[in-house]
DNA sequence: TCCGCTTTGTCCTGTGACTGGAGAAAGTCT
DNA sequence: AGACTTTCTCCAGTCACAGGACAAAGCGGA
């Protein structure tokens, strides 16, 4: 099958292409209405874009009372592959050109084992997803991983917790493998364009995205782009000091954010509680499987357990006391929070709540939702479609 | 004399008047260079310009091994008004369409009075740069606020230490009584225009610019573009809290950075350091003036004084505490102190450099300047004058 | 002083982008 | 069947712009 090939050749090409992503199948005079071009020029365009098989029109809408409408919509068979690299594992997804997802895996993983091995898995589950007929091949991919990213070479650059990716080529390496082209990035700023894109953020132009698994990372939205710093390390909020002679980090300092509350942290702490007799229940889980992690402690607050409670609320705590600084700061118009250990839920809610809702100024917070995401793990995944689609569908 | 009335009929028009304005009289060739536009259509887009008054074409250059240059320069009689309301003082200038300060006058003042008493002030003070001869009449002004502002309107919103300005319609006001075209801002975000004009901030993308004054702000710029957050509060971070049960704050919390440091809390400490007989140095000064500002601290410190060192270096502590967690969050590439305490001059910087080089990580400090405004009072009206000229040098 | 050479600025023409209107095509409603 | 809508196409005219030819103005060497 022929991949993609061609690329929007002007602005307006691009405008349409992300119009039809996002708002789906529309008429050429709906298209005119959003896109400010008189109708004989927009035809013209999108004649262009029909020529080089980026967009198809097949069949008539309904008449709204009058003449029937040509659907034009993007190209069915282009593919999208999105891969969300966490720290203790990988989501690979197929969309279709208006990101909606097709097929998704998830499998355990660990980053420590470094690129080759990880890229071993991911093109393992990416055959899954082809054998499985959804895909013959891909027009682009998107992949995130979880640390710091020099954006425009696609490259990681001293993350802190996969020190064997420092410097690979990520973006080369799977572009070569995949033949298609990739576009790398934070994991944590694809959660963010995911619920920007298909969750709680739509609509928004400034807000805040928190991710909180084995680390806790957040991502920035200014102006509806996601900013990533001066060095691609914005958003690194896990370490942010929230205790002066707190726990130590494996970052070296002490008392970072991060050590206090991640799911990591919750884990070892459950397991320190479990094992000081503390709290039954937890202990009964950990006998059970030998591990504790944050779907057991989500589990033991849910039957009731007090202490299970009480490290939830904790975290949510220090959390809310990170984001009040961030909100007083950023002011922004919705904080999204995501990640593994959304699967606390109303209780890691209630405490971030409080903490924000009381530190912060009112004219911050005075109209601020404070919510969990709504796409839970296929936000990244998500996320890593547009991105590579916002670069695919931009002039050549 | 007749005031500027055109406006720049395009985006060329308005790009070439801000290359004008930022790098002074150029010729036709060299707006040529800069622009990336045919020499043809330069030409007209100029000629239009001179047309319309808002440039001018006075004299020849030296040549440069061939034909002659014309000068093209923004029209010599342009004039800006900038207006810095402080909390305790005022700040009033005059530039030239290029932004080079003609005039400057500062006057105590305290912003509590309310706006009708200020605006008296201010007023009477441009009546005397007006009678100085440095203008007959402004073409525009800027006027910065101690508070957050709903930036399309020009109108001060909940401002905590200005409270009788909320919802005044200086925009409007000032518009009226000077009869010229009126922009207003937070002052903490005109600081940072100014530095970014003609100061330490020139060619920085994304960078921060802190201000210790009466209170605390932080001007954010992102790409250029100063960001003001959904409800125009960003940079608000004097209550971000430092201390959990730390000191009350006039805003209700406890341990807020203002209540610990400010140029309020130095010379509340200050003031009571020399009550209590900790240092003979600010005891000599309280007993000569009455009162202690940040300045007696400075020279104090200056000489020698232990106790006034001491409060530096705790306050920059703090602010170093909180500067390095928006550092990790944000990734600028520099960040700027100014305000009215920056005559704690090294001691205060290297308080905070020490705090910010230790907590945030390497990727982020790595390459990161942290250093003192170079405009000092004069940051303000500049920023102030740029923001009505970004404004009038835009399409209309 | 004349002649190349350089830089600056102006003029002119051709091309492509774009608008807006006329009108055809295809429908609904009375 | 006729009036009215909506969608889409076609066409002619306008404007933006590039690029080249050329004039103006200066320099330096022969």
């Amino acid at each position: 099958m022929r991949r993609m090939t061609a690329r929007p050749a002007n602005t307006h090409q691009a405008r349409l292409l992300r119009l039809l992503r996002d708002s789906g199948p529309n008429s050429r005079a709906q298209l005119g209405d959003q896109v400010d071009l008189s109708r004989s020029k927009l035809a013209v365009e999108v004649d262009r874009l029909l020529e080089t098989g980026l967009v198809v029109a097949d069949g008539l809408a309904a008449s709204r009372g009058g003449r029937r409408s040509h659907n034009i919509r993007l190209a069915p068979a282009l593919r999208f592959l999105g891969v969300d690299i966490g720290a203790t594992s990988v989501d690979v997804a197929v969309t279709n050109a208006e990101l909606e997802v097709l097929g998704h895996i998830t499998q355990p993983m660990d980053v420590r084992e470094g690129p080759v091995a990880v890229f071993e898995q991911v093109l393992s589950m990416t055959a899954k997803l082809r054998a499985s007929g959804l895909a013959e091949g891909f027009d682009g991919a998107g992949i995130g991983v979880p640390g710091p990213v020099r954006f425009p070479e696609g490259v990681p650059v001293a993350p802190p917790i996969m020190p064997g990716w420092d410097g690979f080529p990520v973006r080369e390496a799977l572009s070569q493998e995949l033949g298609c082209p990739v576009m790398v990035d934070n994991d944590v700023n694809l959660m963010a364009m995911g619920e920007q894109h298909a969750g709680v953020a739509r609509s928004v132009a400034d807000f805040l995205c928190v991710k909180i698994g084995t680390g806790v990372g957040c991502g920035i939205v200014v102006g509806g782009e996601v900013y990533r710093g001066t060095t691609g390390s914005a958003g690194d909020i896990g370490h942010i000091q929230v205790e002066p002679e707190g726990r130590p980090c494996a970052c070296g300092n002490r008392g970072c954010l991060e050590a206090h509350f991640s799911g990591a942290a919750l884990a070892r702490d459950a397991e320190e509680a479990a094992r000081q007799g503390r709290s039954a229940e937890l202990a009964g889980r950990l006998a059970d499987t030998g591990i504790l992690t944050s779907v057991d402690v989500a589990a033991a607050a849910a039957a009731g357990d007090a202490t299970a409670l009480d490290l939830i609320r904790a975290g949510g705590n220090r959390t809310g006391q990170v984001i009040a600084g961030l909100v007083s700061f950023f002011n922004p118009g919705l904080v999204v929070i995501g990640g593994g250990v959304t699967g606390l839920g109303h209780t890691l809610l209630a405490a971030i709540r409080t903490q924000v809702y009381r530190q912060s100024l009112p004219l911050a917070t005075g109209n601020l939702p404070i919510v969990l995401g709504e796409l839970g793990p296929t936000a990244g995944v998500i996320g890593a479609a547009r991105l590579i689609s916002d670069h695919l569908f931009s002039p050549a």
